[in-house]
DNA sequence: CACTTGACCTGTCCGC
DNA sequence: TGCGGACAGGTCAAGT
């Protein structure tokens, strides 16, 4: 769930609300959501301050004045909630998905100075934090291999053009959903990319025309900006940084709207499984391609 | 190397 | 009402 636009959205709300904290204790499930070993957890973090919070691809980066980050990937169900003496936690505004903290998904608490607090929630466990060197951050495997950022302007049509041909061979879905490729797509918005640029997310690469490339490149900037304005996606479990949900999903043209009518041509749209995935598509603007292979056939079956 | 599938978890929903 | 099973979806390891 939390997908590049969600982990924005909360790197937007903690670099406002927790640069230049003391951290002062930690709570953790060690090793299971926080792999360091806990004395090091200890002897690294109790005392230092938060200097800057920062993304790459769906990875939060918060430095910290001892020169250590943390990196923190929220996977399908992490929340990272900030309380503080005057955020209104449970009830308060009605769009809060979250009550007293912690709560029984509570995997880790950051205490700040000033008593404010950090809550790591993850229901189910997928998420991780790690504290490593600052300086050993870009040595991890996931940041030498992850693609560019969308959003850049160095993500220029020519640049996911040479390298989607890596992976010629697969769904167009499947290809952009891949890390490597492109930085922060995840399931909500491959659909929702896929349909603006009415592509069929089991056509191969091979046979998407370049036009559509073209297409395809521009509707993912889009989405991705629209979902950032939007404050992300709330699908069930996703919240800010102060436990409040995004709306991304009222502009949503196929995501979770299966059977209801196309706002384009007024079709049912359709889920069907791709790459693994639960995947919506309008069956008359995204033609399915007419070469299909038999594989793929099974997958849409009703 | 390219590509696909299963594992990691827990909560929720659906059918019996 | 209870219970089993399918499903949710990001990433990586292991498989073809």
């Amino acid at each position: 769930m939390p997908e590049l636009p969600e982990v924005e959205t909360v790197r937007r709300g903690l670099h406002r609300l927790i640069i230049g904290k003391t951290i002062v204790s930690i709570t953790h499930d060690t090793p299971k959501s926080f792999p360091n070993a806990p004395d090091d957890v200890r002897l690294f973090l109790v005392g230092s301050k938060v200097v800057d919070v920062s993304r790459r691809a769906k990875v939060l980066l918060i430095d910290l004045s001892t020169e250590y980050t943390l990196v923190i990937h929220l996977k399908m169900t992490g929340q990272l909630v900030y309380r503080g003496e005057r955020t209104f936690g449970a009830g308060h505004p009605n769009d809060s998905l979250v009550g007293e903290l912690p709560d029984r998904s509570t995997r880790v608490v950051l205490s700040f100075a000033d008593g404010s607090k950090l809550f790591f929630n993850d229901q189910r466990k997928f998420g991780w934090i790690r504290l490593l060197p600052t300086v050993e951050v870009p040595n991890i495997d996931f940041m030498k291999r992850v693609g560019p950022e969308p959003l850049s302007d160095l993500f220029t049509t020519e640049v996911f053009k040479q390298r989607i041909a890596r992976r010629k061979n697969t769904t167009i879905k499947a290809a952009i959903l891949d890390q490597t490729v492109l930085a922060g797509i995840g399931n909500i918005y491959a659909d929702e990319s896929l349909f603006d640029a009415r592509i069929h997310p089991e056509t191969r690469v091979k046979d998407v025309a370049d036009r559509q490339l073209d297409a395809l490149h521009h509707a993912i900037k889009e989405v991705l900006a629209l979902s950032i304005a939007q404050g992300g996606s709330t699908d069930r479990n996703y919240v800010d940084a102060e436990g409040k949900r995004g709306s991304y999903l009222t502009f949503a043209k196929v995501f979770r709207r299966t059977g209801k009518a196309c706002l384009v041509c007024g079709s049912e749209i359709e889920k069907i499984r791709v790459a693994g995935r639960g995947t919506h598509v309008c069956p008359v603007c995204q033609p399915r391609p007419v070469d299909i292979d038999q594989k793929s056939e099974q997958g849409t079956v009703k």
